[in-house]
RNA sequence: UGUCUUAUGGUGUAAUGGUAGCACGACAGAUUCUGGUCCUGUUCGUCUAGGUUCGAAUCCUAGUAAGACAACCA
């Protein structure tokens, strides 16, 4: 058995262990704010909080930040558990930072009553102002050393629902001159009294701030590995002094950092994200082309596929984007190896063997997947008219072309080899039959039927198909890092990201699908059948094409 | 002209002082009743300069480059 190398997070984890902190326990949290929907890059970060807790035997929880009621809201704590478990993890417990509103005022309190926190009645503005700048000192505010009794009787104003929005904030007392901006009295306390809280309405008038609330329900809960991206990099500073004032025992939690998720071609902002959605860009967060879960999973994607992905990438301290091919690719490996082959029409263009006794029909079979031994075959009826695509047919033909061309045999996948004879066009030329004669003696099985042939093309019987609506996805944004481009975002969607075919034709087998089910459509791509799919109106959605190499010939 | 962080092929990631490897991509070939899959091969890399060491991608120093931080967001 070949060692796995660890990632730089997994090597802390051992360490600690080996070092007997903590007495040996590991337990970590998800602790998304529940004020959007989750996207891939939030999988990555709960692989990582749930795999830890897997691997070395400890516990992860589920932890909703929610402090701040002007943004969240229920809708979201629900989609947000449901995808978790759509991936396939299960927290032991689901804890709220508005669990601790309690702990953390309390906590509040003996700030000020320790003469680290006071309450400053400045605007946000001269706040601001007075922060200074990264490489500027900031000044002190002239509330900042009003006597405690005072604070005291001011927060708990503040509390009370006296003091409207804005008016008052209470700030940790740390050092305005400190060379990290993050210390120089951060906000802990702001009042909010004109949005209720999701979960308590309006009991609460002053709620914390993340710096006052994260580190310490990590804390309060018990964690010891408290995993987040690289953009907190600078508040664990923070995080470590704010546990340095009320830390009671020897267990101490620690934050570590990691690289976020970029992927070429897409957006992985929230802010973004609700942007698209409330613009009408796309038709929702479950939108096909988003990168949310729910996105992806009405996409076609599975959750092994991702986490498959996800583990693949890594955890690091370097930012970089993937390419959006190796998400594509992890998907492909799977469903190569789980899809049903079937046949669908997307571009259809009737194809008649002149020599095929009409009113004929023959049960054909053919195998559900190449890839896996066990999975058996399903039958598919064969006729004289049948739908094949007009990209497999060219009249003058280059020499690469191994598809459908006057004079030149292909195959018909599962069926007979066919010989083009001709072809009826319009009055503008275009075509509306293609003619061909069949050979009966190559009927896939016969010994005749092994004959070298340039191509094998799938088909559908006109009478035995059913029509079905195909969308045809592609990649939102016409350029690899949309987040970093000047060009308003607008400019840089992708006109062509969904293309909807509504005469299109799939084999009967498909007659009873339901929403989620994936297929593969033999030479198209991997499809899942739309939750809009009804078995009077079926809905497919493309998952990802086939990897084309002749599409790529056709653009050298 | 601050603090923190990072730097390995086109992309991502290993090598934990001892042979720079893997995956994706690209390119070429073979096989094929999917121009898919499978298989084979090719291309391409340790930011720079010093130092420590028998030996440095790895440790140290200095540069260079990139990113994060100045919300009553998380």
């Amino acid at each position: 058995m070949e060692k796995k190398s660890l990632n730089f997070i997994e090597l802390i984890v051992e360490d600690d262990l080996a070092k007997g902190r903590n007495d040996g326990r590991i337990q970590t949290r998800f602790p998304p704010e529940p004020n959007g929907y989750l996207h891939i890059g939030h999988a990555k970060a709960i692989c990582i909080d749930f795999g830890i807790a897997e691997d070395y035997d400890g516990t992860c929880n589920l932890r909703f930040d929610d402090t701040n009621p002007v943004k969240e809201d229920v809708e979201y704590v629900d989609s947000i558990m449901e995808d978790i478990k759509w991936l396939g993890f299960q927290w032991k417990n689901v804890y709220y930072a508005s669990d601790y509103f309690q702990q953390l005022w309390d906590l509040a309190i003996k700030f000020i009553k320790d003469g680290k926190a006071y309450v400053d009645e400045q605007t946000a503005e001269e706040i601001a102002q007075q922060k200074g700048s990264p490489t500027v000192p900031g000044v002190e505010s002239p509330y900042r050393n009003r006597p405690m009794e005072e604070n005291l009787e001011l927060f708990q104003k503040m509390s009370n629902g006296e003091i409207p929005d804005g008016k008052m904030v209470l700030r940790a007392k740390i050092d305005m001159a400190a060379p990290n901006m993050h210390f120089r009295d951060p906000i802990i306390y702001r009042i909010i009294t004109t949005h209720p809280h999701h979960r308590t309405g309006y009991k609460w008038k002053v709620y914390p701030m993340y710096d006052f609330a994260h580190g310490q329900s990590d804390y309060f809960e018990g964690v010891t590995h408290s995993i987040c991206t690289l953009e907190f990099e600078v508040h664990r500073p923070l995080y470590d002094w704010f546990i340095d004032q009320f830390q009671e025992t020897d267990y101490r939690p620690r934050q570590i950092e990691f690289n976020r998720l970029n992927i070429t071609y897409t957006v992985m902002s929230k802010r973004r994200m609700l942007q698209l959605v409330q613009e009408g860009l796309v038709s929702g967060w479950d939108d096909p082309r988003m990168p949310t879960l729910t996105g992806l999973r009405r996409r076609g994607y599975t959750p092994t596929s991702i986490r498959s992905f996800i583990d693949k990438i890594g955890y690091t301290k370097v930012e970089g984007t993937i390419d959006l091919e190796l998400l594509e690719h992890t998907l492909r490996e799977e469903l190569n190896k789980t899809a049903t082959r079937v046949s669908a029409v997307i571009n259809p263009v009737k194809l008649i063997i002149t020599n095929y006794p009409e009113g004929q029909v023959e049960i054909l079979e053919t195998v559900n997947n190449p890839e896996d031994e066990n999975s058996g075959t399903h039958e598919i009826a064969f006729s004289r008219e049948l739908w094949m695509e007009r990209e497999d047919f060219m009249e003058d033909a280059p020499k690469k072309f191994f598809r459908m061309t006057p004079g030149q045999e292909v195959r018909l996948k599962s069926a007979y080899i066919v010989k083009c004879t001709g072809v009826k066009k319009d009055a503008e030329g275009n075509i509306e039959e293609i003619y061909c004669e069949y050979d009966p003696m190559t009927k896939s099985g016969m010994p005749e039927a092994n004959r070298k042939v340039k191509g094998t093309l799938h088909w559908l019987s006109v009478a035995h198909s059913i029509p079905a609506e195909v969308r045809l996805y592609d990649r939102l944004f016409t350029v690899e890092n949309p987040s970093a481009d000047e060009r308003d975002y607008h400019e840089l969607l992708n006109p062509n990201s969904l293309e909807v075919r509504t005469n299109c034709y799939v084999e009967e087998y498909l007659k009873d699908v339901k929403p989620f089910d994936h297929f593969q459509f033999q030479r198209l791509g991997y499809f899942n059948v739309d939750p809009d799919s009804t078995p009077e109106k079926l809905v497919f959605n493309r998952t990802v094409s086939l990897k084309d190499s002749w599409a790529k010939e056709q653009r050298k």
